[in-house]
RNA sequence: GGCUCGGUAGUUCAGUUGGUUAGAACGCCAGCCUGUCACGCUGGAGGUCGUGGGUUCGAGCCCCAUUCGAGUCGCCA
């Protein structure tokens, strides 16, 4: 700490050996407890929190909580310690109180060390907000943790690349955010939804490792783990690098990151690596939380030929755990939350001494049961979940139902973090709306096998070098080896429909970058703010963004966004129309 | 855009079947209190029950509309 007028010391760090000093200390007052003659204070600051104890109330006079003081006095032993507080054994007897800063009496809610507000009060006033120390610390956590990985990305030879903010609309994935301008009407800047293909072409200039922790717009919907609008990614890519060394760096970083700053139980690299296919079948989706246990199986082909109504000619998925203590209404409730999800309910058996109990019992016969023991790997004791629809929603619905069983009977071991990738995408699928092929994942990333395997094999049997990083059921990371060959880069467009010329318009840079020698790349991203939302143990990505946007993309704090003056959109060639 | 939940004092909430003057805790204000640290004690102020309609002798409560917020589905390659 700097000496200067405002302090000699923080609020955190005068201690026993500092007794008998003459010194200031600046910060917000925290607590006032007047005790009749005399009375303890304390005062906060970013560092910490310090007891002051007033002999003359008087110095007192018009000064409330929150207001921020400059106090000077003498350190002094405690008579009674509080050894709950880092600078407990100490206080400063005050000979002087400046007011720095006026607050109003009464607060728009208390400071505590927990926030006990709804949100939309805490966001409206954030900078009060970000006074209780828990929420104060939370910035300065990302603040570190951003630092460590700088430092990480550099150790390991990664160059940090600033790329535009003010780019150009991007023909895939999310809807873009649109700028315009005064100095060219009609024509508009997207934010970026990713600096992709920048850093793509970063690696035809031969930078070889490039990062950067980079803003990204995607203007959609928000969630409780997704924020609207604006995020921030560790974004990297890396020159003549393999699927697998791509993995290599990032289980060092990530490793790294939650060794040091978490107390989880952490899987050790490498993690496992699950293919596409394979996390379907087993978990119905491609971000399974793997300290879920549960697995599910495909029971399809058990009910092909039978009698009952709601499993013919469905897809049928089922899943055993025990949970023979619960009372029927787990059961009905189970069902009530898959048909909210549109489902048509879950069926269900019970095995107890070798004999099926249950809402389906009756339908099966002695084969099918026997089928199902052996399928679904059914122990005594076990329920038996099903979930029968057609397959896109039996999927669906077959994850909601493995989640909701493993937060319910309490099967997630919440100190853990499981780390895993989700390998072999497909490179395409057939559009549901349109019933065409198309890409269904990322039209950058390089298919296995190449050029050849456009040419010879089923589209929809090709796989892609792309992979995501999933993490308790959340998506990490995405990314993927890229296609840096004209060639394919063509024939792969080709494939749903796009000629040669559409490729070259679309992605005209990146195109024609590939046509002056393009190093093989791949890299990927890593989403931040989620990522740090899990370090910190929110359910709430707001809880770690400084000023977060609502769930309706609107800043109730600086009342954002807002409408614009006549004048403004003439000057930008604008005309807004109301519906 | 759909569905679910919510909006009551500065804050967090309670409010029975529709029935007198809408309550509690914390905070705020005043007084008392010399070792508190969630200080304690006594007293006080503080409310357009989100907004607008409706039903009713009577609405915080019932009905309709609307608005704001949260979760979720769609969406997010």
């Amino acid at each position: 700490m700097k000496k200067n007028y405002y302090h000699t010391h923080s609020c955190g760090e005068l201690r026993l050996k500092n007794v008998n000093e003459n010194v200031v200390i600046s910060g917000w007052l925290a607590s006032i407890r007047k005790l009749g003659g005399i009375v303890f204070c304390t005062v906060r600051d970013n560092y910490g929190i310090t007891q002051i104890v007033v002999h003359d109330e008087s110095l007192l006079n018009g000064i409330c909580k929150e207001t921020v003081v400059r106090v000077e006095g003498k350190v002094v032993e405690r008579s009674s310690k509080n050894p709950n507080m880092e600078t407990g054994d100490i206080e400063i007897e005050v000979s002087k109180i400046d007011v720095l800063g006026k607050c109003n009496p009464v607060l728009p809610f208390e400071i505590n060390d927990v926030p006990n507000t709804k949100e939309e009060l805490r966001f409206k006033y954030r900078y009060l907000d970000l006074r209780n120390p828990k929420t104060h610390d939370v910035l300065k956590k990302r603040s570190e943790i951003l630092n460590y990985v700088r430092n990480k990305m550099h150790d390991n030879q990664f160059v940090e690349v600033q790329t535009p903010i003010l780019a150009s609309s991007s023909p895939e994935g999310a809807r873009d955010f649109i700028v315009p301008t005064f100095f060219n009407k009609g024509e508009f800047y997207a934010l970026p939804q990713a600096p992709q293909q920048f850093k793509q072409l970063l690696m035809v200039s031969g930078y070889e490792k490039y990062f950067q922790i980079a803003p990204c717009f995607r203007n959609e919907a928000a969630r409780a783990d997704r924020t609207p609008g604006e995020f921030y990614q560790i974004d990297f890519e890396m020159s003549f690098a393999t699927q697998e060394d791509i993995f290599e760096v990032c289980e060092d970083l990530v490793c790294g990151i939650y060794e040091n700053f978490t107390n989880y139980k952490i899987t050790k690299a490498p993690f496992v690596r699950i293919p596409y296919k394979e996390a379907i079948d087993k978990y119905c989706s491609d971000k399974p939380d793997l300290r879920n246990p549960i697995i599910i199986h495909d029971v399809t082909k058990v009910f092909e030929n039978c009698e009952f109504n709601a499993f013919k000619n469905k897809t049928v998925k089922a899943m055993a755990v025990n949970c023979k203590d619960k009372p029927r209404k787990f059961y009905d409730e189970l069902s009530t939350y898959i048909v909210s999800y549109e489902g048509k309910g879950v069926a269900w058996l019970k095995y107890v001494d070798g004999q099926f109990t249950g809402s389906i019992a009756k339908f099966l016969t002695e084969k099918e049961k026997q089928d199902i023991i052996d399928l679904v790997k059914v122990k005594d004791g076990d329920s038996v979940f099903f979930i029968a629809d057609d397959k896109n929603k039996a999927i669906k619905l077959s994850n909601f139902l493995r989640i909701k069983l493993g937060e319910d009977l309490g099967l997630i071991d919440e100190n853990q973090v499981i780390f895993c990738w989700i390998v072999d995408f497909p490179f395409y699928e057939i559009n549901e709306e349109t019933g065409k092929l198309d890409f269904s994942h990322n039209p950058f990333s390089m298919p296995q096998g190449g050029l050849k395997s456009l040419l010879t094999k089923n589209p929809l049997d090709i796989v892609a070098y792309q992979y995501d990083l999933v993490c308790n059921g959340y998506e990490m990371l995405s990314g993927g080896v890229r296609n840096h060959d004209q060639e394919t880069m063509v024939k792969a467009f080709e494939l749903v429909g796009y000629d040669k010329s559409v490729v070259e318009s679309k992605f005209s840079a990146l195109f024609n970058a590939f046509a002056y020698g393009a190093p093989p790349h791949a890299g990927g991203a890593i989403g931040f703010d989620r990522m740090l939302m899990q370090i910190l143990g929110y359910d709430l990505v707001r809880e770690v963004i400084a000023f977060p946007l609502n769930k309706n993309g609107r800043d109730l704090l600086m009342n954002t966004p807002s409408a614009i003056s006549e004048e403004t959109l003439k000057e930008l060639g604008l005309k807004v129309i109301k519906d």
